[in-house]
DNA sequence: CTTGACTCCGCACCTAGGTACAGGGTGTAT
DNA sequence: ATACACCCTGTACCTAGGTGCGGAGTCAAG
């Protein structure tokens, strides 16, 4: 059986199984405010419900997006604020787009500096007077 | 003065400031073989030569392009063997190189996966039926 | 009644790159 | 000679996102 003796919901084991984490990581969001805290059985286990599962892919998905356990917290709350407005929601979509815009854009200048680097040695001869090192070393 | 009493060299204070990283920064990157164990004074005080300013600034470009003090450490202990060629560090660069391009290719993903989702909001109305949260919550 | 799987809690550990003390010794200027 | 800045060591702490472990309780099947 998948439930818990005498109690409707899922256990630990069978939401990691179904959302696909570790049991370990469940309890960590627990601790961490991501998950709502699940009521427990007579023997103290956790009883979640079936939502659980799909609050954890909530999770995962969004992370998937870039965003923090810290910036997820607040989101999943949101979701259970019936006066929060879509427009909330959309202001953090969008905020965390131009983050992103601009990690791709310290990355591609990172890119084009080592590029640069790069193409001043033609790979041969020893290391004593290497262009990489040298610009390297150099202001 | 800037010296070490009755020796030649920087101390890790004076390396530090030429440096622009903190003290503690030094010991760190010492403990992590990122920079030579300098000689001590009589009374214990490290004693950089002047080469070391170099070296630390060396460091923090490398990481500016975005190498790891792991990745570094093995360029730095490259400089000293002669018989190292340009090859061997030209092939490190390269390396790196694709890494970055690869992380900016995921970033573009994550980034049009979220202006999609984004997209799908005029940013009207209750958070009930937000079109974002469903995205996010269904398969 | 025992065995094995599952759960509980709390704490330690991991990577990466440092930062911050505490408690001592040293160096120099006044 | 005394104050103040600097140096030493070792250890703990920080963010982020978990993983792993030990000892104890629980549950269901055989």
């Amino acid at each position: 059986m998948s439930g818990i003796s005498g109690m409707s919901g899922l256990a630990i084991g069978e939401v990691a199984k179904q959302a696909e984490v570790n049991v370990e990581t469940l309890r960590y969001y627990e601790r961490r405010g991501i998950l709502p805290i699940p009521p427990r059985s007579g023997t103290n286990y956790r009883c979640y419900p079936e939502t659980a599962v799909q609050q954890v892919h909530f999770i995962k998905r969004t992370q998937g997006l870039g965003f923090s356990l810290n910036e997820i917290a607040p989101m999943l709350f949101l979701r259970n604020k019936p006066k929060t407005s879509r427009a909330a929601v959309k202001a953090r979509a969008e905020a965390k787009l131009a983050a992103i815009e601009e990690k791709i854009e310290r990355l591609t200048e990172m890119r084009d500096a080592l590029a640069q680097v790069t193409a001043l040695c033609d790979g041969k001869g020893s290391i004593y007077g290497c262009p990489i090192l040298q610009a390297l070393e150099g202001e």
